[in-house]
RNA sequence: GGGCGAUUAGCUCAGCGGGAGAGCACUGCCUUCACACGGCAGGGGUCGCAGGUUCAAACCCUGCAUCGCCCACCA
């Protein structure tokens, strides 16, 4: 391992396919049941099939990969379940357009032959996320790779279908639903996203059945359907209409006479007329308003599932409605709209902005759509489902995540289940044709369970891709089966996800969950930022901000990147993304490569570290880092187990490159400037391996590959004993996690070097500030305040002298300004640089006046706040003894600055 | 309409009761034998606004403003 081989800088794409060939093949990512080792588990959020790798996803699983590297590396038996979602509109709709190129129809195709095709295109195509997740070096347990219709998870959903089916959780009914006309499917409530648009509200006026001069006036943005109205609702204490409650109006363009209903929730008195059209088969308070109203409003159906104009109203003077038949209902409006003016029935027209709902796949807007769905029954799932989190028995981080939590699910309603597409799990219902009963089983039906028909046939209608989803924790593990997995990795550990899908996803994970298996489907559930772009907007493909995560990573290394996701990764706070951000941990890896060889450089030929001198009584040094490391290795622990990954990442960019390359490289230089074989030189060597091996494994699980490179260059042997036997380990994915030493921990240790440190800084400053040219070498003196510091100085004097580069170096109590000199005042002791030669008087002035300035600014601070008797008398002690300390140097250095400004003349 | 979050150095953000911090950017010096994807030194902020609580407020409370997100049936 000489430091020839090391080139200058990091390349990471040299290492990365080589040590993720070398983990798959050695199987470190593969968890078994039997492996000792209390069970870590994580399920991945499947991915679409159709998606590729954006840096939502990168973000995501990067915490993962962290979470189950860390905790494989603690002993844990440690599994990540990877996979595959479906995703039954997405992919169909993404099959659908690949076969328009062909010219080819799904219809002409029909359902098997579309079906076929939809599996051919997953065989080609479904694979490319995984693969890229790969290239992020996650850790997943590929044998275990699941696809939500797989035969296994299929049979999961179907039996959990039929048993809330027998169980009278789910019923198939006739309600009003969001209708996609360009999906053509049923979709759930939260499958509707609102966007406000500017739209226009249409005043219609309908004339009272029993004296035509009298019109009541309606308003609605949606005037075609006023085909289908069934009442005119008015507020019942309204004192311009409540009269009129009882009688009917002739409804334009037909011949029917509706009703006027008095509707105290359906009407506002204070919008529009006050009066409103009743359209119950067309939104969803009117409805509401129709089973609310005694007796029942009648439905009528204006649309049909395409929502076109369908010719079945009863009672319409038919030609208004065959002009309309056929056409969408967006065309219908204009045309209504004219029909309705030509005749004088149209009073006005407003603008008006409202928010209408759009399909979350094709963003096509929905038409409320009265059909025969299926659902699910919510509210008994839900009671327990949010009583786990009550109980503390699931947690979110952050926190706050548990109101919107509890919000949706203290409101839930019942869940439209059955889409109208092709791709996903078919319904195992069958409808007799002779009796009409339905038959809903777990195996191929034949006959009728009820008049023993064979006239049936299947359902035709797919269950929403979030139904099987949603069982994911457990399906994946082997159920209905009661398999060695379930029994050992359920409850999963945490669920890591983004809070867009808490309720399309973790919500009804908690329900299912609860209900088949009787407990939790995870302990934690972490939510993580969303990514978006420098400016803060969400990435979308139409924008042209998209960041490729395989694009940062052929630039910049997967470990940078990876670096840069965990070091955003703030709880409760989007995550902005640029590659000049990642740059910046680019330059964190090449560190870390490059202190790497300056360690590998210094060693010699067939070093062994020796566990011996990792010990607390070598040098000042040494004590100083090992007392640092061991803090760092329990702030990485402790920010992991809270989810505080920013922190994590920080904590170690932190120490690897301000403490261990700042300083301790450096201060080694004087060690290691030894004759070799010398006992200080040894220690050195071996402090210098030890740290930087500790140090990679507690980075490894952010940055897998470049720790892994290091580390396996390392050479071995030197660790502590009760980390285990590094020498046989052949990976760093399987060495042992960090463990904090608290005696090494040293507080005073940390004050003696930061004296050190402090005289090397005051120096450097003074040189900064004198422009003193750095191959100058220059004598300091330092007059120190008693006897202890000076000693205590006077051994740590090879650092001085390196660090500041200083070839003269007198400390003593007795010690005096020399004449033309400039002064630097460190805790303790005062700094003097003769200036013979670079002298530059006037400048040396203005920065000790700048200097007293600044001071005696703090020094007015604290004067006034230690005079205020309410503080003196109230505030802690302890308090005011360190304030009053702090003053009391505050002064003497100001003084001794004055001083030495005095001496300068 | 309800809820949540944000507002701190030019930018991105940490800090969440006791002397305002980091990274990037900026300025000066340095091709010092690990690293110019670098080193050393430095400049820069009345912590969104207005009140209040407190001996003490970026931090707690109230109100306001701006931005972002989520939820909700406003015809």
């Amino acid at each position: 391992m000489s430091s020839q081989e090391l080139s200058k800088s990091y390349e990471p794409h040299a290492v990365e396919k080589t040590w993720y060939d070398f983990w798959v093949a050695k199987n470190y990512f593969h968890a078994d049941v039997d492996s000792d080792g209390a069970p870590f588990s994580i399920v991945i959020p499947p991915p679409n099939v159709t998606g590729s790798l954006h840096v939502g996803h990168a973000l995501n699983s990067t915490l993962q990969d962290i979470l189950v590297r860390w905790m494989r590396m603690s002993g844990r038996n440690a599994l990540w379940v990877p996979g595959t979602d479906h995703a039954g509109i997405a992919t169909q709709n993404v099959v659908e357009r690949q076969l328009a190129k062909e010219h080819i129809d799904r219809h002409a195709l029909g359902r098997e032959k579309f079906i076929e095709k939809v599996w051919e295109w997953k065989k080609e195509y479904g694979g490319r996320i995984i693969g890229q997740l790969k290239r992020l070096g996650a850790s997943c347990d590929w044998q275990r790779e699941r696809f939500t219709m797989d035969e296994g998870l299929s049979s999961a959903v179907r039996e959990v279908f039929v048993t809330l089916y027998e169980e009278g959780l789910i019923y198939r009914g006739e309600r009003l639903i969001n209708w996609c006309p360009r999906c053509h499917t049923a979709l759930s409530d939260i499958e509707v996203e609102h966007e406000d648009e500017k739209g226009k509200l249409y005043h219609l006026a309908y004339p009272l059945s029993h004296d035509h001069n009298i019109r009541l006036t309606v308003a609605t943005t949606r005037p075609e359907t006023m085909l289908g109205d069934t009442a005119v609702a008015v507020h019942p204490l309204d004192p311009r209409y409540k009269d009129l409650i009882g009688k009917t109006v002739d409804l334009p363009l037909t011949t029917r006479k509706i009703p006027i209903i008095g509707d105290s929730i359906l009407v506002d008195l204070e919008f529009g007329t006050g009066a409103v059209k009743v359209t119950p088969a067309h939104d969803f308070n009117d409805y509401e308003a129709g089973i609310r109203q005694t007796p029942p409003l009648q439905r009528i159906k204006m649309l049909d599932e395409k929502a076109e104009i369908v010719n079945d109203i009863p009672d319409v003077r038919l030609e208004a409605l065959k002009q309309i038949a056929g056409k969408p209902a967006k065309k219908a409006r204009g045309m209504v709209v004219e029909m309705l003016k030509e005749q004088g029935f149209l009073v006005k027209t407003e603008d008006h902005s409202h928010s209408i709902g759009k399909c979350y796949r094709c963003k096509s807007v929905v038409e409320p759509y009265l059909s025969p769905q299926w659902f699910v029954k919510t509210q008994p799932l839900a009671e327990p489902a949010i009583k786990a989190v009550e109980d503390g028995r699931i947690q979110f981080f952050p926190k706050g995540w548990e109101n919107t939590y509890f919000d949706w699910m203290r409101n839930i309603k019942d869940w439209c289940i059955s889409r109208q597409i092709w791709w996903g799990h078919r319904i195992p219902a069958w409808f007799c044709d002779d009796c009409g009963e339905i038959t809903v089983s777990r195996t191929e039906v034949k006959a009728c369970a009820k008049c023993k028909s064979k006239n049936i046939r299947q359902e035709t209608d797919v269950l929403d891709t979030w139904f099987s989803s949603g069982l994911w924790p457990f399906s994946t593990l082997g159920w209905p089966g009661k398999t060695k997995e379930l029994s050992t990795y359920y409850p999963t550990s945490v669920l890591v996800t983004s809070f867009d899908i808490i309720f399309f996803w973790v919500a009804r994970m908690i329900m299912v969950g609860l209900h088949f298996m009787h407990e939790v489907p995870f302990r934690h559930v972490y939510i993580h930022a969303l990514v978006r772009d420098a400016e803060g907007q969400k990435m979308s493909k139409s924008k042209g901000n998209v960041i490729d995560p395989l694009v940062m990573i052929d630039q910049y290394g997967t470990d940078a990147f990876r670096f840069t996701l965990t070091a955003f990764a703030a709880q409760g706070r989007d995550i902005k993304l640029s590659p000049e951000r990642i740059e910046g941990y680019r330059n964190f890896a090449n560190k870390i490569w490059n202190a790497s060889r300056f360690v590998f450089m210094n060693l010699e030929e067939g070093f062994t570290p020796n566990s011996e001198l990792i010990a607390p009584n070598t040098s000042l040094a040494d004590r100083w880092i090992l007392s640092r490391l061991n803090s760092i290795v329990k702030d990485v622990q402790s920010a992991l187990a809270e989810y505080r990954f920013n922190d994590a990442a920080s904590a170690l960019y932190q120490f690897i490159w301000h403490e261990y390359c700042d300083w301790y490289l450096e201060l080694s230089k004087s060690a290691l400037g030894r004759e070799k074989g010398s006992a200080e030189r040894k220690a050195t060597q071996t402090m210098l391996v030890h740290v930087l091996e500790t140090a990679l494994r507690l980075l490894h699980p952010i940055m897998p590959f470049i720790t892994e490179e290091i580390w396996q260059r390392v050479p071995k042997g030197g660790g502590r004993k009760e980390e285990g036997g590094k020498s046989t380990i052949e990976s760093i994915m399987v060495a042992p996690w960090p463990i904090v030493d608290e005696k090494m921990i040293n507080v005073e240790i940390e004050r003696d070097m930061q004296m050190v440190m402090d005289a090397i800084l005051a120096i450097r400053n003074i040189r900064g500030e004198m422009n003193i040219a750095p191959s100058v070498q220059i004598a300091a003196i330092v007059k120190v305040e008693n006897k202890e510091l000076g000693e205590h100085l006077e051994r740590s004097s090879n650092y001085v002298k390196t660090l500041a580069r200083v070839k003269e170096l007198r400390v003593g109590v007795s010690e005096t300004k020399p004449k033309a000199a400039a002064t630097g005042v460190i805790k303790g002791a005062e700094v003097y640089i003769p200036l013979e030669g670079v002298l530059d008087l006037t400048q040396e002035r203005d920065r000790l006046m700048k200097e007293i300035a600044k001071i005696s600014k703090d020094i007015d601070v604290f004067s006034r706040k230690l005079s205020n008797k309410d503080f003196v008398d109230k505030a802690p002690k302890a308090v005011v003894e360190k304030d009053t300390a702090k003053l009391e140097e505050f002064k003497v250095k100001r003084d001794k600055l004055e001083q030495s400004l005095k001496m300068l003349g």
